[in-house]
DNA sequence: AAAAAGCCCAACCGCGGCCGG
DNA sequence: CCCGGCCGCGGTTGGGCTTTT
């Protein structure tokens, strides 16, 4: 039986969308919230399937939404997260929670894969191939493959960024306020859902992404406004590139910068040393307990385990 | 200054998974 | 258990913009 067209119809708009089209529908998720999209096109009106209001939203019209000029952290980030995920654009995007699946998307086939092959095939080793359908059963188990594959990017992300950016002053541009005031008042919708729930992180019910740039951005959220105050707004950001004065860098890629560079000023840190070390402990352990000894629980036990150390997720 | 080529990105398309009836 | 509808995802496209000749 053949899927029902849905947006084939007659009557219904496709292309560019216009202002006045964007204003109606911003103002009906703004009064009822993303989701039930297909009542949308009749609710507002808008002579749009739903999908693609949904995909206007998600993609252009969500709150806290960062376009382009991406930023190195963010582009070494994608590169690691596409190596070990693979072209799970949502998956990656999860991880960067002011990006959308088809910014990183577009970004990565225009920017980043001609880049790779410029540079060298061996950095764009093809990602593990899962098997596209996963059973209930083998859900968990791969919960925690993600877990471990999104540590093993962020630390080497982060020991990259490292070695690339020893002291980059925070741009204090107030980027972290149009996300985090606007982007969860109720967007659960595409590729931020799984970031979104976690707030409430019971890693069974959120999605297989739990550690989130946004959770550890929260996490170090404390900490960040607490140093920022001694360290960002001090120095002009001459270092900064032209993105970076316009859009900033990735507020989670800041937020796990400024907390790497806290480490720098034990004398910022010393109120949360232990909260920090707890995470750099997990971000930084060996692998081995995830690589081979399943079983144990390895990873499993290091995400509950921050969870369970009381992080505000 | 104009034309051509290349690039970028918003939007579309179709498939698969999930969930409720 | 099966079926149908909805949602989300990844791949692809095409129009507009920018750069080059």
């Amino acid at each position: 039986m053949g899927r029902p067209p849905c947006c084939d119809k007659e009557g219904v708009k496709k292309g560019p969308w216009t202002p006045e089209e964007d204003l109606v529908l911003v103002s009906y998720v703004q009064e009822h919230g993303p989701g039930n999209w297909r009542a949308v096109p009749t609710r507002t009106g808008l002579m749009r399937c739903s999908k693609s209001c949904r995909l206007r939203w998600t993609n252009y019209l969500r709150p806290g939404i960062k376009r382009g000029n991406f930023t190195d952290q963010e582009e070494k980030l994608i590169v690691h997260l596409q190596a070990l995920l693979g072209n799970r654009w949502a998956a990656i995007a999860s991880y960067l929670p002011e990006r959308t699946d088809n910014d990183i998307k577009n970004y990565w086939n225009t920017h980043l894969k001609r880049k790779l092959q410029a540079g060298g095939d061996a950095a764009a080793k093809p990602a593990a191939q899962r098997p596209a359908s996963s059973s209930k059963g083998q859900w968990e188990r791969r919960l925690q493959t993600d877990i471990n594959m999104a540590r093993r990017a962020l630390r080497e992300a982060l020991t990259t960024l490292d070695d690339i950016k020893p002291q980059q002053p925070d741009a204090a541009d107030g980027v972290n306020g149009p996300a985090a005031a606007g982007a969860d008042s109720g967007s659960p919708a595409a590729s931020s859902s799984s970031a979104a729930s976690l707030s409430q992180c019971s890693p069974s019910a959120a999605g297989p992404y739990v550690l989130t740039t946004a959770n550890i951005s929260r996490m170090l959220d404390g900490w960040a406004s607490k140093g920022r105050s001694a360290g960002a707004a001090a120095d002009s950001p001459s270092g900064s590139s032209a993105s970076e004065v316009s859009y900033g860098s990735g507020a989670a890629a800041r937020a796990l910068g400024s907390a790497f560079e806290y480490d720098r000023k034990p004398a910022v840190l010393a109120p949360d040393q232990t909260q920090l070390n707890a995470i750099e402990t997990w971000l930084f352990a060996d692998d081995n307990s995830n690589n081979d000894h399943h079983g144990h629980g390895g990873g499993g036990s290091g995400l509950l385990g921050v969870a369970a150390m009381g992080y505000p997720f």
